[in-house]
RNA sequence: GGGCCGUUAGCUCAGUUGGCAGAGCACCUGACUUUUAAUCAGGGUGUCGCAGGUUCGAGACCUGCACGGCCUACCA
């Protein structure tokens, strides 16, 4: 038994062959336009306000979207990058095979179309069809015309479905294009070089994440893909590069949810003697400029609020923000287990493998992300949490560091580098045995990063940025997913 | 990983107490020379996510599985 689209795909693979029949080409391979669709409606507005007579010839291309056929004439909805515009199909002025090819065009056909443009008398901007030429037949049927492709799971799959049929999707991605292109101008003009680093790496640093791990077969060794950037950026500032950055996609092999897809893309910078203050104010002013280019304005509604990015942000001490939202005073528990306890009080789940940085950082996540709706940073964060970063001259137990949030989402992260060789290698050391009590296997320590840091690097101020979260932010979208063009599923059969 | 919800035609969705599988769009045929989700007349269309079970009878009830969503957990 035959399915409904089983009977529609073959009867557009009839057509197909009655259009080869006619000795046309349903796949040529180029077609040249004039004008894109919002050129088009322009023009006529030209042509309009200069009381021009002549109707300028114009040739169109886009998809078939709507056919709306009246006895001898029809009006062709084509859709392409810029917009819609109509077609106004005379029967009487097309020649036999115009005619012929054209009774078997369907919605989701790719077409060209030349001809004259006119106003209709409901007003709509339209062009008159001198002869047009079918570009690529479609042989699947498009989803429906009025409420479009909703189910969430098919527009991620067919991503281009959702393209074709949703329009405000395309705009997520022009707004994302321009934030990526706008934050590239802006580290350009301070003098930032962008550098491109290594995503397979025999040990995954810069952060504490799970990794992905491959295998090169020539050279008989396990990769991992990167979690962060700042490693080998660092290498660089070492090298000389005293400002550098790269925009590029990292990897974590941990949860999905709204706010985390596996693959991201992350923006690090590093500036040679500049310290997180520094890098503060850069931040506040990237994001705002940003801002403003990409969206016109500092106001941007999220949800039910609006952010305003102008800087500065307000500035808040990490332990009185823990201690107004959950009512502890991390500073008062200097060990894990004494902090766990009173976590514990609170009635939350702790997990007890964590070390207290951990815990910290649920306090964070817990009690205090989610209310930070307007632009917000965090100083004065515990060395536990920040190996890579230095402590304050005035308290060891703190590190020059700061995360900036807004939304409820952590979108920057920076600090003070760590430049002493001896002591990043005992931090690092530290870490690991917290870690892995047992001393189960871990991945090496970055050894040839230590070394590189033996040599010495300039005191240095460094950043990571959360694009998607970002693009989120900017596109008032509360999945990263709806952000990435083609998030993470899992295979379907 | 845990909880809740969802999965019915190509798409968007109904489907009552367990009793013939439905609508709109799309598609096909016909009418219509300025339409805008065009309109009008007619037509065909299903692995009800998958696998079991209960029942005279299951789209519906039960169990398991798959995929997705939300919440939660994890997450520098």
């Amino acid at each position: 038994m035959a399915t409904r689209l089983e009977r529609i795909t073959k009867q557009r693979q009839q057509k197909l062959e009655r259009i080869r029949a006619l000795g046309v080409n349903p796949y040529p391979a180029s077609y040249h336009r004039s004008h894109t669709a919002q050129q088009a409606i322009a023009l006529v507005q030209q042509q309009e306000a200069s009381g021009q007579k002549e109707a300028s010839d114009v040739s169109l291309a886009g998809r078939v979207r709507a056919n709306r056929a009246m006895g001898k004439i029809s009006f062709v909805d084509i859709h392409d990058s810029s917009g819609k515009i109509q077609l106004y199909f005379n029967r009487e002025s097309l020649d036999q095979t115009s005619l012929k090819l054209f009774k078997e065009i369907d919605i989701g056909d790719i077409i060209g179309a030349r001809g004259w443009l006119f106003r209709t008398k409901t007003g709509e901007p339209t062009l008159e069809v001198a002869d047009f030429t079918l570009l690529a037949k479609s042989l699947q049927p498009l989803p429906e015309k009025w409420h479009g492709l909703s189910n969430i799971d098919k527009r991620f799959r067919q991503r281009y479905l959702d393209l074709i049929s949703n329009n405000e999707i395309k705009e997520i991605f022009q707004i994302r294009s321009q934030v990526i292109a706008s934050v590239r101008h802006f580290l350009n003009q301070r003098g930032f070089i962008e550098v491109e680093t290594p995503v397979l790496q025999p040990a995954a640093g810069g952060a504490l994440a799970q990794p992905f791990t491959t295998h090169h077969h020539t050279l008989d060794q396990d990769f991992y893909l990167r979690i962060a950037l700042e490693l080998h950026l660092k290498r660089l500032i070492i090298g000389g590069l005293d400002k550098v950055y790269e925009l590029g996609r990292t990897f974590r092999n941990e949860g999905i949810s709204t706010k985390h897809n596996p693959e991201f893309t992350m923006l690090e910078s590093y500036e040679a003697y500049a310290d997180y203050r520094d890098v503060m104010k850069m931040l506040e002013e990237m994001v705002a400029k940003v801002c403003q280019q990409v969206l016109g304005t500092h106001r941007v509604k999220f949800g039910d609020e609006i952010i305003n990015f102008k800087p500065p942000w307000p500035q808040l001490s990490l332990k009185e923000v823990i201690k107004k939202h959950s009512g502890i005073d991390f500073m008062q528990f200097p060990d894990a287990d004494a902090l766990r306890a009173e976590m514990l009080k609170l009635d939350i789940e702790v997990d007890p493998q964590k070390d207290r940085g951990r815990l910290v950082d649920e306090l964070i996540a817990t009690f205090v992300e989610p209310n930070l709706i307007q632009p917000t940073i965090l100083v004065d964060y515990p060395v536990e949490m920040s190996p890579l970063a230095k402590t304050k001259a005035d308290d060891n137990r703190l590190v020059e560091r700061f995360e900036a949030f807004a939304g409820g989402l952590e979108i920057a992260n920076a600090f003070t580098e760590l430049n002493d060789p001896v002591e990043q290698r005992e931090r690092f050391l530290k870490q690991q045995k917290q870690r892995h009590p047992k001393g189960e296997p871990v991945e090496t320590i970055d050894q040839d990063f230590l070394l590189a840091l033996e040599h010495g690097m300039p005191p240095s101020g460094g950043l990571g940025v959360g694009i998607d979260r970002l693009v989120m932010l900017f596109t008032n979208q509360h999945s990263i997913r709806e952000v990435i063009l083609f998030p993470q599923l899992k295979e379907k059969d």
